[in-house]
DNA sequence: AATATTTTGTGATATGAATCACAATGCATA
DNA sequence: TATGCATTGTGATTCATATCACAAAATATT
C-alpha cells in the first residue's frame, strides 16, 4: 500500500512530533512518509522486540525502515506468521480491539519505527475516508493471503513450503534472486512448519540438485523453474 | 458483529429494495437487520454455492439466515477455511480488490442472502465512519483469528484439531453441547486438515472413551474437559 | 420398493517428517 | 587469541497419519 497517498487533509500539528506538516496532514510527512527525515522515530537492531505479545499497548507502529517478523506463541513453538518489510503499519489488529498485543513483532534487521497513538489513528480514520478505505483494502488483502498461505502450509509437504518461502523472499521481500537469509534455520522451520533439521537437509538437497547455491547465509536461486515445480507437486 | 449498529444515517431510499427505511438508513432494515422481513433476499438450500471462486462479482453478500462454509481450492483438496453463521457479510475481501472471487462460499443449511452492490457498499463506508470502523474491527478480528487457527492447525496433531472443531461448533456456531454435524466427515477432514478416515476413527475413539455421544449425525458433548485436554496436549 | 450413489467403518501397509544424538562449524565476547 | 554459546549438518530411529482396499450403512433416485 502506498502510504504517501494517506496523508490526512487536516490543519493540525503532527501529533507525534508537533511539527506543522508541510502537506497539511495530521501526521507530518516524517511520520507518514517513510522516505522523509527520521524525525520522531525509534531505532531497533536485529533481535529487538518491537511489540510483545500479551503487553498492553495504545500505539500503532509504523515501520519506516527494515524488516520484522510477526510471531505468536503456538501450542508447541513460536509460530512465525509473516515476514514484513517497510513501509507497513504494525500491530493494527492488536491495538484496535482489546489493546492487548495478540502477537509479537521482532526486528530481523535494523529497523526504524514511529509510534502513532491509537486514538489519534482512529481519528485519522474517521477524518479521512480514503485512508480508512486503504486500510480496509489492506486488511482484506491480508485475509486472502492468510487463507491461501494456510491452505498451502497444511496441504503441501515440507519441500514445497520451503520452496515457497524462498520464492517469497526473492519476489516480495528482496526483489532479487540473490539475498541473505534474514532468519536462522530454526526460524525458517517455525515459519514453514517443519523442524530445523528438515530445513537443513532440504537446503543441502536443493543445493546438491543445483536449484540454489548457498554461500554461508547468502542464497542464490539458480533454477527458479525447479523451485516452482517443487512448490507445486508436493 | 452487531449489524443493527450499522444502520447508516442518511436520508436515501434503500438501494436494494428502494423502500424508504424506517430507521433512516441507506439500506432499509430488511437489508441490514436480519431479524426483519425477508424482502429482497435470495433463498439457498444446503449445497448451493453462493459465491464461486474465480467468478467476477460486484456484490457483497449479507447472510441473513443460515450457515455457510468458506472454502478454496488448495493444491490437493478443497480447503475449508471457516464455517460462518448468520448474520455476517460474505465475500468482502473478494469483492473489494480485483472483483474476482478468491474463494467459494457454499450453503451448508438453508440460507437467506441479500446482495449489496459493491459501489453502494463503498459509499456506505465513506458516509458512515461508525460503519467503516466496525468493518475494520471485524477484519482485524478475522486476522487474529486466522493467525491463531493457522498456528494451531499446523502445530497440533489431528486429535487436537478435531477436538477444537467440536468445541468451536458447540460454543460459537450452535451454542449448545448437542448439535447435528453440519458437514460430512470428508468435509471435516478438509476443515481440520486430516483424511476422512482419520476423522472417522477419531470420532469413534472419542465416543468409545465417553467424551462424546454420536447418534447418526447428532453429536453430544459428554465431557467438555476431556475435549479441552485433548485440544491442548497434542 | 428397488437400485444407485454417497457416506462411513476399519484393517493393513507405506511414508514423510519428527525426534534423538552428536559432531562440526561459525560467531560473539571476554 | 582463546573460550563459550548458538547455529548447522547428518545419521538412525520412531511415530503419526496418509493411503489403499473393501465392507457396511445410509441417502438419494428411479
Amino acid at each position: 500500500m502506498n502510504h504517501n497517498a494517506y496523508i490526512c487533509r487536516m490543519e493540525n500539528d503532527c501529533i507525534k512530533c508537533s511539527v506543522k506538516p508541510k502537506v497539511a496532514g495530521v501526521l507530518c510527512e516524517c511520520c507518514l512518509d517513510p522516505s522523509k527525515t527520521n524525525h520522531a522515530t525509534v531505532q531497533f537492531v536485529k533481535g529487538d522486540m518491537i511489540i510483545k505479545q500479551g503487553n498492553y499497548s495504545t500505539n500503532v507502529a509504523f515501520l519506516r525502515k527494515g524488516m520484522v517478523k510477526i510471531h505468536l506463541a503456538g501450542p508447541s513453538y513460536e509460530q512465525i506468521v509473516r515476514i514484513v518489510k517497510a513501509p507497513a503499519y504494525l500491530g493494527l489488529p492488536t491495538t484496535f480491539g482489546n489493546k492487548i498485543n495478540q502477537y509479537s513483532i521482532t526486528a530481523i534487521s535494523e529497523a526504524q519505527v514511529c509510534y502513532i497513538d491509537i486514538d489519534f489513528f482512529r481519528n485519522l480514520l474517521k477524518a479521512n475516508e480514503q485512508f480508512s478505505y486503504g486500510i480496509i483494502l489492506e486488511l482484506c488483502q491480508n485475509e486472502l493471503e492468510s487463507f491461501r498461505r494456510c491452505a498451502n502450509r497444511t496441504q503441501k509437504q515440507a519441500r514445497g513450503n520451503l520452496a515457497d518461502m524462498i520464492l517469497d523472499f526473492a519476489t516480495n521481500i528482496f526483489e532479487s534472486d540473490t539475498f541473505i537469509l534474514p532468519i536462522s534455520q530454526s526460524e525458517m522451520g517455525n515459519l514453514v512448519d517443519t523442524s530445523r533439521e528438515s530445513i537443513s537437509r532440504m537446503l543441502s538437497e536443493f543445493a546438491k540438485d543445483g536449484v540454489i547455491r548457498m554461500t554461508g547465509k547468502q542464497l542464490e536461486i539458480l533454477n527458479k523453474n525447479s523451485l516452482q515445480l517443487i512448490s507445486q507437486n508436493g
